[in-house]
DNA sequence: CGGCATCCGTGACGATACTG
DNA sequence: CAGTATCGTCACGGATGCCG
């Protein structure tokens, strides 16, 4: 928890005690995906202070969001415990909310692939219907896998061959992020590839509405 | 937005430009049951300095998401736009998460009985099951209405008889909000009271296990 | 070189006082 | 009642240094 709490008696407020400083969330979306190294987030966190990622990091520690492990002898990495996970559907939720704002795409802005992985995420699941499956993404130069399930997402490794592999690019996912454009539709257009074979692919590759 | 903007190409970092500033989403919080004036948000939001607030209020106005209008001659509200109202759904997701964090109570803690409002729709969204309708709810001395229909749950003005009234203690609120009890099973033990002759109170007011 | 800790300038925040 | 003004404090951002 913040050394400055609310003290509010408030699921709302006793929440933002331990996520509502600067950076929290983005440390927990840069997760989301996996396991990362302290330098791995730095790069991909423009704009945090090398002391500010290492007190998060600690108080996310405290709090039971992220696990320290070490992977080989000089390489340790954060990952989230599970729950920190159960935080993924809340950064859905403000992703979604916060589509709309993407319109204005200022010059300066910082820009990595995967920051779109959550949304697309949640534009996948609604695809998918009730096909399910693992789905390899491929945006720009960035890849990750994730694991369309009956009740919800969930990303996972790279370990076993999808069930389907989607390429698209940064404009295309913020379109699908935005709500711009049906991932059916994208892929009418040519600006999203599905390939696999499975029910899953399909329903992701055709041109069906789903809602 | 603040000024301090993360300026990553992100929905989710564009919302915490935002409403992730400190004190903002409580003020979403604040407003969700409906218009308050400055010095109600003031008594509710303990903690919060005069100047912050009013910062807060500029802020959210600056970016759609709060209104100030005139109730009377000397009387100024604000109130959510229908931008602003879709954050509600957003802190249902936060307040959902942190209903675990309830368990330690602080004795220096602020409590207000609404602050409660928004766990309590989802716990009753649930409970209603296909019932839909409008809800009075009584905790301790706060009491407000909400209208459940079958998409979610929305907060309504008095205006109308309500379907169902439900009075229940802040304890057991968070009871309910924390999941350590049903609301068949708060019914059934008497923490939890609910009149009306409609099928949303018997829905409510049954001990029929919903999920 | 990765993983921080230290130092310092700036800005956000909190408490109180004050004003139309 | 509804804020604004003032000021001390703390969190944050940037740069640098240390240490395995």
């Amino acid at each position: 928890m913040s050394r400055r709490s609310y003290a509010h008696y408030c699921p709302v407020a006793r929440t933002l005690d331990v996520i509502g400083e600067r950076w929290a969330l983005l440390i927990v979306r840069e997760l989301a995906l996996g396991p990362r190294r302290y330098t791995d987030l730095h790069a991909d966190l423009p704009g945090i202070s090398t002391d500010v990622l290492a007190a998060r990091l600690k108080d996310m520690e405290a709090n039971g969001l992220v696990t320290r492990r070490r992977l080989s002898v000089p390489v340790w990495v954060y990952e989230l415990t599970p729950r920190g996970h159960e935080l993924v559907p809340v950064l859905a939720g403000l992703a979604s909310w916060g589509s709309a704002l993407l319109s204005e795409a200022d010059p300066t802005d910082a820009l990595r692939g995967h920051w779109f992985a959550i949304p697309l995420a949640t534009a996948l699941r609604q695809a998918a219907g009730s096909a399910t499956g693992t789905v390899r993404v491929l945006l720009d130069e960035h890849d990750w896998s994730l694991r369309i399930g009956p009740g919800g997402v969930t990303f996972t490794g790279e370990d076993t061959e999808p069930d389907a592999t989607v390429r698209l690019d940064t404009a295309t996912a913020a379109a699908l992020a935005r709500g711009d454009t049906r991932l059916s539709d994208a892929v009418a257009h040519g600006e999203v590839t599905v390939k696999g074979d499975t029910a899953l692919s399909c329903a992701l590759g055709t041109t069906n509405s789903v809602r």
